[in-house]
DNA sequence: TTGGAAATACGAAGACTTTCGTATTTAGTC
DNA sequence: GACTAAATACGAAAGTCTTCGTATTTCCAA
């Protein structure tokens, strides 16, 4: 018996769908439509339905104006950023973020300027929450 | 016509089996059932499909050993860790992996000691680089 | 050499995802 | 009030993932 899992995570399409509707703050599916990669060539009733089964989910929610659904996200980016990251830091990287942060460190495919980015962060973390 | 797509990344199972493989250095389908938690009470025979994809994928090899086959991890935890930060980044960070980091940090499940860690990370790979 | 335990090979079932076509509903116009 | 363009609702198809049962192969001990 295999049960059904509540999945908390978007899939690749609804993360697609999710961060436009992050950048536009809301949108019906034309609207959606339009900020698709013209290549994409998705069809109106196939965004419909990812929108629809995303609201099912409770990922986005909708107001009716006039004939069309127009839908905002429920889950606030930072959430599901941070949901991911604790999500990737434990199964991936034993738990620990540090651990993360080094790989991503070690890999050159970041600027030091990046890097530099990151010190002042920390830096300015460190400092302001000692007591 | 949908087009099969090669994804490089492991599913759920895959990830689960991986991390295994990578704590033993190698092990036959035994090995990895022993290691799984008792709760989870996967059939033998679903062990020894999963790892048989997964050597169908490339992400594992085998030799035989006597009657048995013996797996061995192809990809590295290190590179399967990188590639897969370097997607994170890009679809849910905009390709900053500085912002990455910010949100790890601004969510307070990272201590003061973690902290200076990747701060002397960053210190080393700053100098050590710098021309 | 042969019987049998243990391993592998494979197919299939059921769940989920992604996509789209067809059917239905709806708002606004004449 | 009826018509129509546009929107929604829904089911189905094709792909992947996860799981397991059955069939087959394989080693080795008696």
């Amino acid at each position: 018996m295999r049960q059904k899992k509540r999945n908390e995570f978007l899939t690749e399409v609804e993360l697609e769908f999710m961060t436009e509707l992050w950048a536009l703050g809301k949108g019906s599916v034309r609207d959606m439509l339009a900020q698709l990669n013209p290549d994409r060539n998705l069809a109106y009733t196939s965004a419909a339905t990812i929108l629809r089964i995303m609201e099912q989910k409770g990922f986005v929610s909708s107001e009716k104006q006039g004939k069309t659904f127009i839908y905002s996200p429920v889950l606030a980016k930072d959430a599901y950023q941070s949901r991911t990251l604790r999500d990737l830091s434990e199964k991936l990287f034993d738990g620990t973020p540090a651990s993360l942060v080094a790989r991503l460190v070690d890999d050159d495919g970041m600027s030091e300027e990046a890097l530099k980015e990151i010190q002042a962060l920390l830096e300015r973390r460190l400092t302001d929450d000692t007591p």
